[in-house]
DNA sequence: AATGTTATGTTATACAATAACAGTCACGGA
DNA sequence: TCCGTGACTGTTATTGTATAACATAACATT
């Protein structure tokens, strides 16, 4: 079982669970989902790729739920807080959780060609970076792991190219 | 020893010996170690910390070496491609690299409150992610690892604060 | 001289992020 | 009931980051 993966699926699923989910941890935790961002991490989950605060802004705007750029700041600043949503920081974008809730520490899988984008996880804190922070006497609190590459989709196409 | 690390060192050095071994790898590879390229290098070698394109700017302006983004961009361009300086994605800021030529995969250490950056080395495209890339088909080009923390001078401030 | 290539100069604009302040609404306590 | 208080939203304005597009210069090759 890959998470995710960059294979297609069903979708309204995806936003439905995604959004119940969330709203379960809300619940439990004393958070509230309010429309914004409720709405903002359906956009999110709308799509398997990063969007830009700006993007997402816009179809906000379409919606009447907000039109200025903190409205959409602020809905990602607790969706990111809480873990719902992670900022992909190689594309100054966001993108929803696929393990909301859960304690990780995210990585990506970012595909060049298509722009899809796909969360793993992983530890490098544990690995040389970890011990390479221990030996200057530095004290890891987050990590950022991002990979760009190509995606099965993307590199079946440009071998059919070639 | 470490790599170049959170102490103090002989800075002058640092600044001669990095360019020259910028120039030489240039040389070498037939590419054009122009002034404005140079200059920004310095700039950036002058301080062990990641600077903003316009902070860069502000300089070259300073100097007659150029006023527009694109000029600083450009030369920050040239040095990224050849691995002669590294974007630090999370503070949108570039730094000089402290192994210049050599073929590497950066990581970096962030401090969060003193904004010192220190360049270690890591292959996450081997642990974890790389297991995780393999079994989704993904093919990993690039890799962008950094940790934010605290470094071991800002430690002991803490701790004498507390 | 004509051409191609590489680098620089400049204008304008797009995209990302936040500071600062005003308004709303629900809730608990005086 | 009235009054805070806190959490959220709305809006204006501004700062910071990045690039598209086009013009020019310098130089090497033919």
């Amino acid at each position: 079982m890959t998470s995710v993966g960059f294979e297609k699926h069903d979708h309204d699923h995806c936003i439905a669970d995604g959004v119940a989910a969330v709203a379960a941890s809300c619940q439990a935790r004393g958070l509230q989902l309010t429309p914004v961002r409720r709405r903002v991490l359906e956009i999110l989950l709308s799509e398997h790729r990063a969007m830009g605060a700006y993007e997402i802004l816009d179809t906000l705007r379409a919606e009447g739920l907000g039109s200025q750029p903190p409205v959409a700041y602020r809905a990602l600043d607790f969706l990111v807080k809480h873990g719902f949503a992670h900022k992909v920081e190689r594309l100054n974008a966001f993108i929803a959780c696929t393990h909301p809730g859960e304690n990780h520490t995210p990585a990506f899988l970012i595909c060049r060609e298509c722009g899809a984008v796909v969360e793993a996880s992983a530890e490098p804190a544990k690995g040389d970076l970890g011990a390479a922070a221990a030996q200057a006497g530095f004290k890891i609190e987050q990590t950022v792991v991002e990979a760009e590459g190509l995606c099965p989709v993307c590199r079946k196409k440009k071998a059919g190219d070639a």
